[in-house]
DNA sequence: GATTAAGCAA
DNA sequence: ATATATGCTTAATC
């Protein structure tokens, strides 16, 4: 098993072990007449920590008051609980504490166990051999919103389990799961219910003081209709939509092993389940559309979150949009999967899809909104990938030019026609300050309608803060938030799956990259020795120092110009980044390579990008933080690290994000490259392996180089010399001291005591496999090719970094006297 | 009118 | 707790 490096595991271990089995508190919820008025007046914002501190798992757990586990071994010792005798048949583990499932994902079964799981369960970390899972509060509410049982969890988990289903799952689920996804806020022929197929829970909510009181007067009936089906929706750019039905093809695949004469029910299919429902009646009272907030904040205060669905066929008040799919579009089966869950029973749900940059997000988008057909605000972080989208519209649909506009700070466009859509920034929406003119009409245009769905890209980067802003500006019948990596170092991601909606599906990387959809990535962290002078002067200086140190390191320089030349022998197109402007600059110089960095002038970044794509002289271009997000660069297959912001695992993930969707992709063996460079016994080392926590669970080995094959015959080797490399750590000092004037000054008078503290040095724990260079890439000796990187001079002249650095220098001025007047 | 810089926010 | 990047608005400049 993998060592303890778990995305999703950071706060809540620690005291993990002492806590006793999960078995939820259902007097809390089932009984509505003990809450008090006060409850009401607590604002929204308040009760939203409430609400998802009481819906995480260890909160159920803390609550019960059962104490049956010895926790002298551990959570994880499984070893009192008795075998199934056929266990070998099975691959799940379920550890009964805090509802961790391991999956052995060699087993024939653990194809159909994984979809199932990552339906019910938060994926912890994926690794080639073993997966593990755990239940919690999300993942069910998650498991509900499309449409699963309780039951069909607890028989499936029984089913596929090594050992009998512990109890404290079975009673996790079934009570957890008793209030989860009962409540439905749906938008019918522009008139909004509250809707539940319970009537007992209908009941209990008329009867309410704050619900009650809100159903429409006239409506006093209940109203009772048929649950909604499947029915004839098609995604578009599905078989189905091809006119292709397509049969169950994974459903039978496996042969499956048997428990007293029973056979395992591999009836995963989530698909199905509106289409078995058929004869399931729905219970609804309306409410005004002042009121939904009002209900849907006390829904959550009475612990029976309500889902958003949107009956979008049944809208006929807003006018549909003339857009379809091309004929040549085709969704991919996993694309079609996360679109499956979203109209599971031919509505829209709102929530969350995570699929892994360049595993076509967008499209996901876009067909959502083809099937819905309803004017839809699409909003993106920056101005660049707003005019992504629009383009990514007009390529995949057929709708009219004229019906996608963009709002932006320079472009403030409306559609002629009475719907269409809008792609706009979340800033420009969320704007609280002066607005000019044009963009205050702009708004209350777009405030004074209703919009279908609402996409939210890069959805992780939104605080709850800024995401409230949006909703309550902009009324939008369903919420479709996409992202590649659901994390953040921060808590705060937790509060999107009430904000938005559940996470509706989220990919394996692993399995994408088999199935040639990304790139496949081979991942290598390059130790580089500290030279003696650096070394020293290392241990000497504060962290703010130390790590300009690491970074201008020689030999990381060396390793980083080999790396370089290396690929681009073989035909690569390299990305290199740096968080570090200074180092970055310094390295691009040096190496004669283009690079850009947030003061690069937009037009210059244009034109070398272009020339990356499509010069061949250029291969190597140099990225600052910049880079991290948005860049579509398909060409790019081979990416260096030389330095890296603290440990932030989502920065690594999107940095790799850079070469998955490499047009070479699907070229007979190929293989992309992430080299991670790092000085040996420094910080670094430490930072290094918490960033690669997330992609290690997502299955990535990362390789440890320590040697460089061939460095030593390299010519024109920078640094090679000492005295080079005392001239290079004398800038370095200098450039230091310039840069942080006063204060490193008084840093430098009192530093001694702290710079002599031995830095934690210490190995990063994973267990890694030692490899050389020629191991990993084939490592053929190539002829030396002789570059003309005249261009890249070309480039790099035009680079207008002397106002740039003015820019910076002001900036540093100007916070230097921030702090002086603050201290005085 | 278009481009650029400065200031501000998050 | 810091460095960096971004977007929006306004004002200034060509």
């Amino acid at each position: 098993m993998a060592p303890k490096r778990k995305a999703a595991d950071s706060g809540r271990s620690s005291s993990a072990s002492k806590r006793p089995t999960p078995v939820p508190d259902v007097t809390e919820i089932s009984s509505s007449d003990e809450y008090s008025d006060d409850q009401d007046e607590v604002p929204e914002q308040n009760n939203l920590k409430e609400v998802v501190s009481k819906f995480s798992l260890e909160s159920f757990s803390k609550k019960s008051h059962l104490d049956k586990t010895d926790s002298r071994f551990g959570y994880k010792d499984l070893s009192s609980l008795p075998l199934k005798r056929d266990h070998y048949n099975r691959p799940l583990w379920i550890e009964p504490v805090k509802g961790t499932i391991t999956l052995e994902s060699f087993s024939p079964l653990a194809p159909q166990a994984q979809d199932f799981l990552t339906t019910i369960a938060e994926p912890l970390s994926r690794p080639t051999h073993l997966h593990e899972y755990r239940l919690t509060g999300h993942s069910l509410y998650a498991a509900v919103s499309v449409g699963l049982k309780p039951q069909d969890i607890v028989e499936f988990l029984d089913r596929l389990s090594k050992t009998p289903l512990p109890e404290s799952i079975r009673t996790f689920i079934i009570e957890f799961t008793k209030s989860y996804g009962k409540i439905k806020m749906v938008l019918r022929h522009n008139r909004y219910y509250v809707e539940t197929t319970d009537p007992e829970m209908l009941q209990r909510l008329l009867k309410d003081e704050v619900i009650g009181p809100q159903r429409v007067e006239s409506t006093e009936g209940i109203i009772e209709r048929a649950a909604p089906k499947m029915g004839g929706l098609v995604i578009p750019g599905t078989k189905d939509a091809a006119g292709v039905r397509e049969t169950g093809t994974e459903q039978n695949a496996a042969a499956a092993p048997r428990n007293d004469n029973e056979e395992i029910a591999v009836d995963y299919g989530i698909d199905d389940v509106g289409e078995d429902t058929d004869e399931a009646t729905t219970y609804s009272f309306e409410i005004p559309p002042a009121g939904v907030e009002i209900v849907k904040a006390r829904c959550q205060a009475i612990g029976c979150p309500a889902l958003e669905e949107y009956d979008f066929q049944g809208d006929t008040e807003n006018a549909n949009l003339d857009m379809d799919l091309k004929p040549a579009a085709r969704i991919r089966s996993y694309q079609e999967k996360s679109l499956s869950k979203m109209f599971g029973n031919g509505r829209a749900k709102s929530g969350i899809i995570v699929l892994p940059c360049g595993a076509g997000k967008t499209l996901v988008g876009i067909t959502a909104a083809a099937t819905i057909k309803k004017g839809t605000i699409v909003l993106c972080t920056s101005s660049m990938s707003v005019v992504q989208w629009r383009n990514e519209f007009l390529r995949w649909t057929t709708i009219d030019p004229s019906d996608v506009a963009i709002f932006t700070s320079d472009h403030k466009e409306k559609f002629k026609r009475s719907t269409g859509i809008i792609v706009s920034t979340y800033s420009m929406v969320s704007q609280t300050r002066a607005r000019s003119y044009d963009a205050q009409k702009m708004m209350d245009w777009l405030q004074s309608r209703e919009w279908g769905m609402m996409i939210l890209d890069e959805v992780h980067v939104v605080p709850a803060s800024m995401f409230r802003k949006v909703t309550s500006a902009i009324a939008a019948q369903s919420k479709l938030g996409l992202t590649a990596t659901l994390l953040r170092e921060d808590d705060k991601i937790k509060d999107l799956n009430f904000l938005i909606g559940p996470k509706l599906y989220e990919a394996n990387w692993m399995e994408l990259a088999a199935q040639g959809h990304i790139a496949k990535v081979q991942c290598a962290e390059v130790w580089c020795p500290m030279t003696t002078e650096f070394y020293s002067e290392y241990l000497r200086e504060s962290s703010r120092k130390q790590a300009l140190l690491y970074i201008m390191n020689p030999r990381k320089f060396q390793a980083c110009q080999f790396l370089i030349d290396f690929h681009e022998k073989r035909g690569d197109k390299i990305i290199v980044f740096s968080d570090n402007v200074y180092a970055l600059e310094r390295y691009a110089l040096k190496l004669n390579k283009a690079y850009i960095y947030g003061g690069t002038p937009q037009n210059e970044r244009m034109r070398i990008l272009e020339n990356f794509q499509h010069n061949e002289q250029v291969n190597t271009i140099f990225l600052s933080k910049i880079g991290d997000t948005s860049l579509d660069l398909p060409e790019a297959t081979c990416l260096i690290q030389i330095s890296s912001h603290y440990g932030s695992r989502r920065q690594e993930a999107q940095r790799l994000g850079r070469i998955l969707r490499a047009k070479r992709r699907n070229d007979e063996g190929f293989n992309a490259f992430f080299y991670s460079l790092v000085s040996k016994d420094t910080n670094e080392m430490v930072y290094s392996a918490k960033r690669q926590a997330f992609l290690v669970d997502q299955g990535y080995a990362f390789k440890v180089i320590t040697h460089l094959q061939g460095i030593e015959n390299f010519e024109g080797l920078s640094y090679a010399t000492p005295a080079e490399r005392r001239e290079l750590l004398q800038e370095v000092m200098l450039q230091n001291e310039s840069s942080a004037d006063v204060e490193q000054v008084n840093d430098d008078l009192f530093s001694m005591r702290s710079g002599n503290k031995r830095p934690g040095a210490k190995k990063p724990s994973a267990k890694r496999s030692a490899a050389t260079l020629s191991g990993l890439a084939g490592g053929d000796d190539m002829a030396y090719i002789e570059y003309n990187k005249s261009k890249n001079k070309q480039l790099k002249d035009k680079t207008g970094h002397h106002p740039l650095f003015k820019k910076m220098e002001r900036e540093r001025q100007r916070r230097k006297k921030e702090r002086e007047t603050g201290v005085e």
